[in-house]
DNA sequence: GCGTTGTTGGTACGCCGTACCAAAGCTTGG
DNA sequence: CCAAGCTTTGGTACGGCGTACCAACAACGC
């Protein structure tokens, strides 16, 4: 026994498959991955997804040390729905960006839990299966390696934000006048100048209650995100001295 | 008693201060601010801070209705490091946001906890202090009061996501190599043809080796922050006919 | 068949957030 | 100056968490 001291990374521990085992890694993870669409993140437990499998809480420990490496296989289950299908990889970097980062974003904002807890599978096969596919995007600009990396470094960056920002918990149901109440409140004491100024003169609540929903709204984040993504990709060609697509 | 029913918020319900009390909620929040930089946010417990100010847990929910609005607390105690001080305060809309932003940044990475609760304070006084300070920062911009929402989304949601990558959890210590092994495996196996040409026909580990502290660098992940931000902002220029700074 | 050992899962420990409620002490009316 | 009545304190207890430890079970090689 102990002839192999265990590696420190699950994605190079072999999972068990000697003697049939009951259950497989993926299983687990896709378990853990439905509880937490389902009821959030905060009711994935170790003992929610064994009763969730018919298994016993502590069978999961041998498939996992622990249960921060079963969040590293539930985001890295995440990132395979990332991966950009070949076919409609565009050819220019810039479209072929957009499109990863577009694909990233759509696949996030519908799993608001994970990036409480991304980053914590940098080394997982998909993950880097799509760090491939974002150097494909970049291969045909000629930058050089660094500059590869903090181009790709740059737009994950802001798409990871994006949605970090559009799931962000919000107020709701009666809660909301109050806060317009609160807000009103504080923008009367005067030290909000600039605030006062954007509700012009004498906004009627209606339309403060209107310009919130806006700002919570899916769709309209979406736009947001996709202005953005189009500026900062312009800004860096042109930072970077790149082509810009045809179109 | 129950003559007004507790506000849902805690910025509109008032501390409790009829009485002298013991504490206040900026104590208890800077002891929980305390407590998470020295030993991570997960350190941070009710029974923890209590004892950390000498009073019985069950206190401090005299002063709050939950962990999540102490933690609301906290972010907006942070929030109130994030403002620029008005004699630092560019005139011009592109240097005015990026001290915003580098300050944003520069305080966050210091908290590498924050990201994951922030937007829990959204109304918080500070944020909103934060927020007049970014209206502030674009009003010579002529935009209209959507258009401003826009731009200041953009760029809160860039710099969060950089913040976020920058704070992600690393490998060290013998794991480097671990890790370094693993993935000249999979490289190996021929399913990665840019990573294998990023990394250039035969580089030794040593030069990865390199790499990996440079990615990790928090020198080199502000300065890749500064460049992407300086394209961000291009971009939204070019994009919305602003002007860039006379410099 | 038996021994080996990969696999399962029960029990228990020390954390957590917090509901409930009794005690303590300030403040005011008399 | 005392009593009443409130604000403020904090003890106890409950259900849940991650997981250490370890006994039992079952699949395979012989």
């Amino acid at each position: 026994m102990a002839r192999d001291e265990e590696s420190a990374l699950i994605w190079t521990r072999p999972e068990p498959r000697t003697r049939r085992p009951k259950f497989t890694r993926e299983q687990i993870a896709s378990a853990a991955l439905a509880i937490a669409d389902a009821e959030g993140f905060a009711a994935v437990s170790m003992r929610r997804i064994a009763s969730e499998l018919g298994a016993g809480t502590m069978t999961l420990y041998y498939y996992v040390r622990t249960k921060d490496e079963l969040v590293a296989l539930m985001d890295d289950a995440l990132m395979g729905e990332v991966l950009v299908p070949a076919e409609e990889f565009p050819t220019h970097w810039y479209d072929a960006l957009t499109a990863v980062a577009t694909r990233t974003w759509d696949v996030l904002i519908r799993h608001p839990w994970a990036l409480h807890s991304l980053q914590s599978a940098p080394l997982g096969p998909n993950n880097m299966r799509h760090f491939e596919q974002s150097l494909a995007a970049v291969a045909d600009t000629g930058l050089d390696a660094a500059d590869k990396f903090a181009l790709l470094g740059i737009v994950d960056d802001y798409v990871h934000g994006s949605v970090l920002r559009a799931c962000a918990p919000t107020v709701s149901g009666e809660t909301v006048e109050e806060a317009l109440r609160y807000a009103e409140n504080l923008v009367a004491t005067g030290e909000f100048p600039q605030i006062q100024a954007l509700f012009g003169g004498d906004v009627p609540r209606e339309d403060s209650r209107h310009a919130y929903a806006q700002a919570v709204d899916v769709a309209s984040a979406r736009d947001r995100f996709l202005r953005g993504l189009s500026a900062l990709l312009d800004g860096v060609a042109a930072r970077m001295n790149l082509s810009l697509p045809p179109s």
